[in-house]
DNA sequence: CAATCCCATAACCCTGGTTTATGGGCCAAG
DNA sequence: CTTGGCCCATAAACCAGGGTTATGGGATTG
């Protein structure tokens, strides 16, 4: 029994008459006779008694319809499901990503898609990069957000934009609020620590070490937002990455740029064997813009 | 999404590869390939990913799976509820019978006709001439046997045999035993009347009757098989058909025909606009051979 | 009796799925 | 490094299922 018989039975069946059928099918009339008439063939019995012109069903045509029913059902609903994969108008989102992309980007992100892509679910996570492969392979999330990742074995890493690290400082400590600070500069201030911090922490240690610039602190935190805060606080300079330093900002502190400016890389991480959904690469799109600016 | 490109699409998922997709499919292997391509061109998303010669399903094709799974379990068993239906070893026979079948007629032919369709349920109801229509028209059943059913508007009657009047007498009457009555002996007996009792009771009587035969009598019964017991109490003889008779007999009683022999036919009816089941024409068979034996 | 409706058949056509044949990437073993 | 095996994709030819129009016959209705 063929997916057109299923069809052309169900419509007969439910409207009674070969040509209503044919109406309903939008074929012609000697289509879904043949069709009909190919599908008892096949079938070995009779679905219909022809007796003065008008169908009548036989009981084992009854019998068939309660199942093809169901079927029918069924079909209808992959092909609406698969409309709506198709519009990326249905599905699941599973993203973990470094808490710094928490404070606007995503918010900011995740607001802009959900206008075009209102039925998508979201389960979102933030984590840490020492977290994220864990997340990753126990199915925690499809992808992950990350800064300046480092290569892992049966993950594939993607660009999704560029982050740059500044300084976060009192303007107590410098009220002209300058926009970008020298080594000298920073060297006369009191520095707070991140430094154990992931790959962002060992980017600013190098550069400000190559600078010459003394990094022993007394107040070491593994927190960037809680690093801002303390800024906030007058508690010293710190080298913080710029969307945790403009998701905390307040009016007791400026930001920075070194010179030249310190970049990283934003990667997107996911499992070789499990390719990104096409909706998670529509919202990479709407992250990506949201990064660059 | 036509029926092969699900098959195709659920092969390849559960075996994980083209090729063996096609050897469960039984088609070669570039067919899958083309299919498989078609569908995922006409979904309008990638279905696998491939990647250095093996597939990996995309996380649409996950979602996909679980909707197109049902679906495929629906489709198989449609094919087998045909077969089965084909087999005649599915559905259901809603049987109503004139009471007499009952004794052995019905039992006998239904023992032979489970033997070989094990699985079809019956639905067994006893019924007079004048309540079978209304039995037929509620749905109570499909198929009511009846004793020389007069014709009924919408309602097909076929021939399902013949059965025979006969006279049910006590041995202590007739000690020989007779196989044959005459008018002027069964004029001597007392009757036990059942006239009243539709078709049958009239064909006796108006054989009695012109056969010169006094059919009064001071003891009336509506139930055959109460007539047949009555006579084993040698209340007097009784004209019954052959089937209660044979199937109450005991060795006080003996049976006699008419000369010669007043038989009637045994009908079938089922509504013109609900025609027989296959298995019914199939058990009406069984029916037919019990009944002309 | 004509008009209409419904179904079946006939003759033809076209697309989609099948086949065989072939070639390219990857891997493992020699 | 080469060779053979496995897997997938492509190409070209073929076949059939399902589509079409045209037509005819049985039933019902005005």
């Amino acid at each position: 029994m063929r997916l057109r018989h299923i069809e052309v039975f169900h419509s007969v069946y439910t409207t009674g008459s070969i040509t209503g059928a044919a109406k309903l099918l939008f074929v012609s009339q000697p289509s879904v006779s043949k069709v009909l008439a190919h599908a008892e063939m096949q079938l070995g019995f009779q679905l219909f008694h022809r007796n003065k012109g008008q169908l009548i069903p036989t009981p084992e045509a009854d019998m068939l319809f309660t199942e093809v029913d169901k079927t029918y059902r069924q079909l209808r609903s992959i092909r609406k499901m698969s409309e709506n994969i198709k519009r990326n108008d249905f599905g699941q989102i599973n993203l973990a990503f470094t808490p710094a992309l928490g404070f606007d980007v995503v918010p900011k992100a995740l607001a802009k898609f959900r206008q075009e892509h209102p039925n998508i679910r979201f389960d979102l996570e933030t984590t840490h990069n020492d977290q994220a492969l864990q997340a990753l392979t126990e199915h925690r999330c499809d992808l992950a957000l990350l800064y300046s990742s480092p290569p892992m074995p049966g993950v594939t890493k993607i660009e999704c934009g560029e982050g740059e690290i500044v300084i976060l400082y009192p303007k107590a400590q410098f009220p002209d609020e300058p926009k970008v600070l020298s080594p000298e500069q920073l060297g006369k201030t009191e520095l707070i620590g991140i430094w154990d911090s992931g790959p962002l922490g060992e980017l600013a240690y190098d550069r400000l070490t190559n600078d010459g610039v003394q990094v022993e602190s007394n107040l070491q935190v593994t927190s960037y937002y809680v690093a801002a805060r303390m800024v906030a606080q007058g508690l010293g300079c710190c080298t913080i990455d710029k969307f945790t330093a403009l998701g905390n900002l307040s009016d007791k502190v400026g930001i920075a740029s070194f010179a030249p400016p310190l970049t990283f890389k934003i990667n997107g991480l996911y499992l070789d064997n499990r390719p990104l959904s096409k909706v998670s690469e529509a919202f990479l799109k709407y992250l990506k813009t949201e990064i660059s600016q």
